[in-house]
RNA sequence: GGCGCGAUAGCAAAGCGGUUAUGCACUGGAUUGCAAAUCCACGUAGCCCGGUUCGACUCCGGGUCGCGCCUCCA
């Protein structure tokens, strides 16, 4: 069985070769913070959070880096908006996001560079793109890429330099010897943020930030490059122009990029603020739920973000969690302990590019499986096997009756809901159907189901 | 205009040249005091037109529609 990955750069599913045996480099383009982080983003992070969970359980030695863009125009204009130093911005929103993570069970990355501490690594790497004729500081104090001095340029995203340079929606600037060529270093007047460098004050440019960033943290080439869906183009060709004519060798050997979440059919941004924010939608849906709707989808599929899906999403969930009820003592195990049929096939999706929805297809049957052998040693081994899948995919973590009967909002409270169980079991023992059919209905009008079974009534909360 | 992606049953969503995807919803049965959960049964899906093939949802060509990138964006 060998891993197989869809590289944007061949626009194929390859097989998958590391670097170095057994271990995997990956760098994955992090959030600018300025804002709070939306359903789009929560899509990346989850993404890519399985892949590593998943390529960790296989045994693969994975060192995950994720950056933080820390300093940019539109980090700039919202703190002169609020009035407050760009730094407090930033660190507030960072907060923010990791809390959304730690709130989606989002495994935290082995390193987390932000671009303010690496400033030194940028302007060396822009020293020495302009040593090498790749780079030119202009008349207006910016430091421009030369475009047209890398050969290569366009080859991720299949475009032609002269169709660019043709583009209507290429800005052109005085200072720039071709309208193509894109910002290293931006200039900075001496009341603006901004580093001291050998072309004067001024700060980075989105791009050259994860060229430095990534070559520090992971080296000149490494195993994997991912990111959002809107990154290709110009962020991920700009990065190769920059690494691979300093480095002198390939920068990513495979790239990997996450598809869109929209919004009625519109791609949801910050841009076109259309977007729901993380915190926003856990509000009303537990965490795992909202990962469930990303991992219904292939994850470069673009999916639909709606009341509707997350509410289908719970249901599944449901039906997971309902068998698991009985198995709350479970031991997740590894992976490679499992040798069932369904977590073979459950591997087998994973690592054909780690297709989530066909590992989920091979988890339900393990729970019909699950269920009829209910009380079983062989139940036992499935609710084992199904709870360890459900780890690597950061779902069915929660206990199941945590799950089942978690309150959304102003439902009635626990308390009250098993006094009238209470009340129920006794008018059963009395056969007094009437008042338990009663109890029942008023029950089920508060949105809680119940469900004799023989060790006693349980509930849980309507989806 | 350039580059790229998609179109699957009521909804969501995969694989696959010929054999059940899966989930949600629906219907019937079993089970239940009644329910729920569960199990069993049930869907002749594959945008249109051609072609290749013994056979195509799956490959090829054309068309239609939708979407993304080409500007900051995950």
């Amino acid at each position: 069985m060998s891993l197989k990955i869809y590289s944007t750069l061949t626009r194929n599913k390859e097989e998958f070769k590391p670097n170095q045996a057994g271990k995997i480099s990956m760098y994955v383009c992090g959030i600018t913070v300025y804002d709070y982080c939306h359903i789009g983003h929560a899509r990346v992070l989850v993404a890519f959070d399985v892949i590593t969970r998943f390529l960790r359980a296989r045994g693969w030695d994975v060192h995950y880096v994720r950056n933080i863009t820390d300093i940019d125009d539109k980090i700039i204009k919202r703190a002169d908006e609020n009035g407050e130093d760009y730094t407090d911005l930033t660190s507030r929103f960072i907060d923010f996001m990791h809390e959304d993570e730690r709130a989606l069970g989002v495994v935290q990355p082995s390193q987390e560079p932000r671009a303010t501490a690496h400033i030194k690594d940028i302007v060396q790497m822009v020293g020495e793109l302009i040593a090498k004729g790749h780079a030119y500081a202009a008349s207006n104090g910016d430091v421009y890429y030369r475009v047209s001095s890398f050969a290569e340029y366009g080859k991720l995203t299949n475009k032609n330099p002269e169709d660019l340079l043709a583009g209507a929606r290429v800005e052109v600037d005085e200072a720039k010897e071709d309208p193509r060529d894109f910002a290293l270093w931006k200039h900075a007047e001496d009341r603006e943020v901004g580093w001291p460098s050998p072309w004067g004050k001024g700060r980075p440019g989105w791009h050259i930030e994860c060229s430095a960033m990534s070559k520090h943290c992971l080296g000149a080439n490494f195993d994997i490059h991912g990111g959002g869906p809107d990154l290709p183009f110009p962020h991920h060709e700009n990065e190769i122009a920059q690494s691979e004519a300093a480095n002198g060798c390939t920068y990513a050997n495979y790239w990997m990029h996450a598809g869109a979440v929209r919004l009625d059919g519109e791609k949801m941004s910050k841009s076109l603020g259309n977007f729901f924010t993380i915190r926003e939608v856990l509000k009303k849906y537990h965490p795992e739920t909202v990962r469930y709707v990303l991992l219904g989808s292939h994850y470069r599929s673009p999916i639909n973000y709606s009341e509707d899906n997350l509410i289908e999403a719970r249901s599944g969930l449901e039906r997971f969690y309902s068998a698991l009820r009985g198995y709350e003592n479970v031991e997740v195990v590894a992976l490679a302990e499992l040798s069932d049929d369904y977590s073979a096939r459950f591997i087998a999706a994973m690592e054909d590019d780690f297709n989530t929805s066909v590992a989920l297809a091979a988890m339900f049957d393990a729970v019909r499986a699950l269920n009829t052998a209910k009380g079983t040693a062989e139940a036992q081994s499935l609710a084992v096997s199904i709870k360890t899948m459900g780890q690597v995919l950061g779902i069915l973590q929660d206990v199941p009756d945590a799950f089942l009967q978690a309150d959304s909002g102003e439902g009635m409270q626990a308390r009250d809901i098993e006094a009238l169980i209470a009340e129920r079991v006794q008018a059963k023992l009395d056969k007094n159907f009437a008042r338990a059919d009663e109890i029942r209905a008023q029950l089920t009008d508060a949105g809680i189901m119940l469900e004799d079974s023989a060790e006693g009534t349980k509930w849980r909360r309507e989806s």
